[in-house]
DNA sequence: ATGTGTGAAGAGCTTCACAGCC
DNA sequence: GGCTGTGAAGCTCTTCACACAT
């Protein structure tokens, strides 16, 4: 009998974060049990997606009543290895840096900014939020003493290739960049790469697919039936 | 013979706009024609899966050749939508609405800030970038004047679901969001949610996947082959 | 009666390999 | 020789339908 040790898909993996706050949400409010049914509405997906995501991650569910709420926020953080606090660093605190450093949210995520840089003389030494900004000349240095190995970069384009490779160096294993530039990586280092535009330019595009739609069936049934398609 | 009509898989598309940026960057260097092949390696994935994504939008290439770095741009942005611009609203000056205000790099894609909103008096009527920040309380009559479809959600969490409604009843159909929660919405109006902690989870299992592979495999041909698999 | 768990069928995307053209 | 374009095979994920547990 599988014992949730399974390989997960990597759609399935990604729906699993997406399910969490979610669940958060509904332990905030009390509720004790969700049905698959209940978390796809929320999640807008089918519910048999939601029942074959959990079912990866072992025998969860309740037949007749449900999952327990608790539970499945367990099983999830355990099976995405959130199940311990991950130390990150913020490079560059310019305006989206400092977004981050002021609001604690990421915090109750399972994440703890550990370290905040700046090269900018006049921001080093500042405390903005809970931390006081320091030197990126010091970078390697404290990156490594202090084992992070999670990064987000929020320096400007010119610079970020180069402060990467540099985090690289220091022991940094994940890189999540909102410069709208491509950063070779050695294989072992994961990048991802925050592209407003990109971002944008698929959402209007997936406008426009819905409005060809309506424009090509004239006599489309209206607002019938929710169309639990996303993506 | 097709003649780039054929439907476009999503995954196509998500791809072809990634394209872009490189090749706009080819562009700029002076480069003439690239091949499947150099821009699969720019790009990170497999060069029969650029051949096979540009043959969705007809016979653009040379063989012996490649393709025409000019071309591909015109066909991509036609394919995407992209050929006209787009306006947008900036709802909520904070640090992310500033820094999108601030930077002008939006504008050379093909997106056009044609308008920036807070409710903060302090805020309003201030200059921000290029904008003079309106007054929140407006924002129906401006943006329906202003005929704009895309708007930008940076404001504070609390009221995020609220504003998105205005935004919606204005005649907003797409909305890309900062604030981390879901964002309930009628069907035809699609809404991207930028949460950087989903995002960061993602980044971190699949370093922690790496390790495992690693870990599973103690004889492995260590720093041989590319590996083009992305994702 | 209600709602999970899952094998099997189906859909969609990726990879391969090679014909075809420069 | 070099590189595109593409049918066919292969693979992964999604959907369905229903057995089964409470």
């Amino acid at each position: 009998m599988p014992l949730g040790s399974r390989r997960i898909p990597i759609e399935t993996a990604d729906r699993l974060f997406t399910y969490l706050r979610p669940l958060f949400c509904l332990r905030t409010e009390g509720k004790g049990t969700v049905s698959s049914q209940e978390l796809a509405e929320i999640c807008d997906v089918n519910p048999a997606v939601v029942r074959k995501d959990f079912s990866y991650l072992g025998n969860l569910g309740t037949r007749g009543v449900g999952y327990d709420v608790g539970g499945l926020i367990e099983a999830i953080r355990l099976a995405l290895r959130l199940d311990r606090e991950i130390g990150l660093a913020v490079v560059g605190v310019g305006n989206i840096g400092r977004a981050l450093l002021e609001q604690p949210r990421l915090e109750f995520e399972g994440f703890r900014i550990a370290a905040a840089f700046d090269s900018n003389p006049e921001k080093i030494g500042t405390r903005v939020g809970r931390m006081v900004v320091e030197d990126a000349a010091d970078l390697e240095e404290r990156i490594a003493s202090k084992a992070i190995r999670l990064a987000i970069l929020a320096v400007p384009e010119a610079s970020a290739p180069k402060v990467a490779r540099r985090l690289a160096a220091a022991g940094v294993k994940s890189i999540l960049s909102f410069a709208p530039c491509r950063i070779a990586m050695p294989e072992n280092v994961k990048v991802t790469c925050m592209d407003l535009s990109v971002v944008m330019a698929q959402l209007v595009y997936k406008s426009c697919l819905d409005e060809e739609v309506v424009a090509t069936e004239p006599e489309g049934a209206g607002a019938g039936l929710p169309e639990a398609k996303e993506r």
